[in-house]
DNA sequence: AGCACGCCGACT
DNA sequence: GTCGGCGTGCTC
């Protein structure tokens, strides 16, 4: 005789307060929904979405406190067991609220709890049905999938490993493959592979733009099979059917980005993570998650294999690899036939000024740069030209006074933009966001933004200088030198607008644009068949900053760079402005000798115990003042416990240390290893927690990227 | 995060 | 006399 009335744990999306924080409700029928199930619960005056954790007959909460859950949301789990394992791994880890890591990969149409219609069967218990129209599933028709091209003997030797473990339980592998070597075909023939053996396929690629592309190869091969695509990028209603199409088990595929980890399916039987490397997968915002780590750890809990795959492993991945603990697959050559890895070389720009005002030099790029992109284009081919900043100019000065344009929000300069020409509004007063040659300062920080002005605020010289050039400048300048290129430029300016970055890249695919002027994300995975040059300026301020990363993400972002030159049979060539051209890595680099740059930053790593020898967590604050955010961490500092091998810094002001009139400061945390943190963290950070009250917004993150 | 409750300035 | 400013604190 099952009991009445029992307690169900239930997880809500609820921010600050104690990991592991669960909330208990009365089910007052029979039958009480399994683990995993979503429930509508009341919040205090409001209803909410939630997922049950777990069952109990008894609470901690007084009984008068306990409320009635108001329904269960379809007759079955919609998370299952591995994953509900994965959120109470995340949440452990992290040191967050189960709630606060699974909530948030619920789509919004179902987490809108208006939108359920509630229903009372005879017995059992109110019941919710998931809105939204279930989508039409795939007629098993037998369709002619796509050619699949003959795989070369890398790329086959890395699918025969991988076909040996499909079913076998949990196994790791880092598919390490130089650009263009075909990495995408080995995913699509181990997505085959785990078809056929009726399981299905988690695919992980770091941002929106290249889910896409995927998808649509994806697609092409198997088209009788449902494919769900999961990224923020999409309206609500796509969203919330591509989960339930996933829940549902009616989506065999699911390609997404970072939140697709907690992407709901039933039987995952192959994860893959492309660019393994890139920093998109470390969460910013919210909880600091690694979804890369997840995936591995939700591979282990589904005990299925994980493919992490990247031209530049994490020097964390590429370690794992060389101690054993992953396999490691390599692709060395390109994959197309008479494809070779391009040229590189390395411009002095010491001997080679870009001076100002001087007739013959004067100009965007280094004159042997230009040179290179006129006999591009002469040639009737395209080139690249990657610029480490957005807008005009990064910062705006008076060179009578030293006066520099500085964001009274936040300790940073000013960048300057050139917006389109203001036009004056009847009726609104000079609320004009750019001065009458459409130029304006914009904070990259803050995002406050205003009218440059026309002469130096403090002296009055109407000459004001931009220093240093954004893609803005880039494209213009490049105009003037280059009269007859068609000239485009892709940033996050360029790309604001819902798929006007599709239409750039569709315009580059097709022909229609001879030099592309861009930010990192022209840097990732797009596959252009007439790219010969790319031109690479601006960088050294990544090489010199002072994170412990910045070198390994600079060596990435150049290789990738550098990889988007002569993929097809017409060979690339690569030049990289630079001030420092002795440093080591532009050997490393101009060798495209990734295992040279791994092995001296491995080296660099073990020296100073840094990641992946030590194991790091920085606790951060924003306050409204300096002494309140340091007097915080300093008192945290106190509070903490002692535990061997672990090392607990002092508090320094943030990198940028005034956001949005905010006081940043952080405090690093070093362990030998991550049980040792672990074992710090879980009794310090509820005292934090305790000391810091409402009014102080302060997180830990967890293997910082920046530290 | 919402959304309440709770104590001090300018209005019908 | 109240309407409402947003500081602080709770939601099973």
């Amino acid at each position: 005789m099952k009991s009445q009335s029992r307690v169900l744990q239930v997880v809500v999306d609820v921010p600050g307060l104690q990991v592991g924080q669960v909330f208990d409700f009365r089910w007052p029928w029979p039958d009480p929904p399994p683990a995993g199930t979503a429930v509508i619960v009341p919040w205090a005056s409001q209803r909410r979405v939630g997922f049950v954790w777990g069952a109990s007959d008894v609470s901690e909460v007084p009984p008068e406190r306990l409320r009635d859950v108001i329904a269960r949301v379809d007759s079955w789990p919609a998370l299952p067991e591995p994953l509900l394992a994965l959120a109470r791994f995340a949440s452990t880890y992290y040191h967050a609220s189960p709630g606060e890591i699974l909530l948030p990969s619920l789509p919004e149409p179902l987490r809108r709890v208006a939108s359920f219609e509630i229903e009372s069967p005879e017995s059992g218990g109110p019941q919710a049905r998931w809105a939204g129209r279930p989508r039409r599933a795939k007629p098993m028709v037998r369709s002619e999938a796509a050619s699949w091209p003959a795989l070369n003997a890398d790329q086959q030797r890395a699918v025969d490993w991988l076909a040996a473990r499909v079913g076998q339980g949990f196994a790791a592998a880092l598919l390490f493959g130089v650009t263009g070597s075909g990495k995408t075909e080995v995913y699509l023939h181990a997505v085959r592979q785990t078809l056929d053996a009726g399981r299905d396929v988690l695919l992980l690629v770091p941002e929106i733009a290249l889910t896409e592309g995927l998808a649509r190869r994806v697609r092409e091969r198997f088209p009788d099979t449902d494919v769900a695509v999961m990224t923020s990028g999409l309206a609500d209603g796509a969203r919330a059917q591509a989960w339930l199409a996933a829940a549902h088990g009616q989506a065999r595929i699911v390609v997404g980005t970072r939140s697709a980890v907690f992407a709901p399916l039933r039987a995952p039987g192959l994860i893959i993570v492309d660019e393994e490397h890139d920093a998109s997968y470390k969460q910013q915002d919210g909880v600091r998650l690694q979804a890369r780590d997840l995936a591995v750890m939700r591979a282990h809990l589904a005990g299925c294999p994980v493919l992490l795959g990247s031209a530049t492993p994490s020097l964390e991945s590429w370690n794992n690899a060389q101690s054993g603990r992953y396999a490691l697959l390599r692709l060395p050559n390109r994959a197309v036939a008479g494809a070779r890895l391009p040229k590189l070389r390395v411009i002095d720009l010491r001997a080679h000024r870009r001076a100002r005002g001087s007739a013959a030099e004067a100009g965007p790029v280094s004159p042997p740069l230009l040179d290179a992109l006129r006999a591009c284009l002469a040639a009737g081919q395209q080139s690249l030209l990657f610029a480490n900043r957005r807008g005009w100019a990064p910062a705006l000065a008076c060179d009578a006074c030293g006066w520099v344009a500085d964001c009274d929000q936040c300790s940073a300069h000013f960048a300057l933009h050139r917006a389109r020409l203001f036009r004056p509004q009847a009726g609104k007063a000079s609320a004009g966001r750019s001065n009458a040659l459409g130029y304006t300062l914009i904070c990259h920080h803050c995002s406050a933004h205003r009218p440059a002005p026309a002469a130096c605020p403090a002296c009055g010289n109407p000459d004001l200088l931009p220093k240093g050039q954004g893609t803005q400048k880039i494209e213009a300048e490049l105009a003037a030198v280059l009269p007859d290129a068609r000239i485009a430029r892709m940033d996050r300016d360029s790309t604001r607008r819902r798929g006007s970055g599709a239409a750039l890249l569709a315009d580059m695919d097709a022909g229609a644009i001879d030099v592309l002027v861009g930010t990192q994300m022209v840097a990732k995975g797009h596959d252009f068949p007439r790219l010969t040059l790319v031109g690479v300026t601006g960088t050294d301020s990544l090489l010199v900053a002072p994170d412990f990363r910045a070198e390994e993400r600079l060596f990435a972002l150049l290789m990738q760079v550098a990889g988007r030159a002569g993929r097809a049979t017409d060979p690339g060539e690569v030049l990289v402005e630079t001030r420092l051209p002795q440093h080591p890595l532009f050997a490393e680099l101009l060798a495209q000798d990734y295992e040279a740059a791994a092995a001296r930053l491995l080296a660099e790593r073990e020296a100073l115990n840094l990641p992946p020898y030590a194991t790091l967590a920085v606790l951060r604050v924003a306050a409204t003042s300096d002494a309140q955010a340091q007097g915080f961490l300093d008192q945290a500092r106190e509070a903490a416990p002692a535990v061997t091998g672990v090392r607990i810094y002092h508090p320094v002001p943030a990198g940028v240390p005034r956001v949005a009139n905010q006081a940043r400061w952080q405090m690093l945390v070093e362990a030998g290893t991550r049980s040792q943190l672990q074992s710090l963290l879980g009794p310090w950070l509820p005292l934090v927690a305790a000391q810091a009250g409402a009014r102080l917004r302060w997180h830990i993150d967890v293997d910082p990227i920046e530290v």
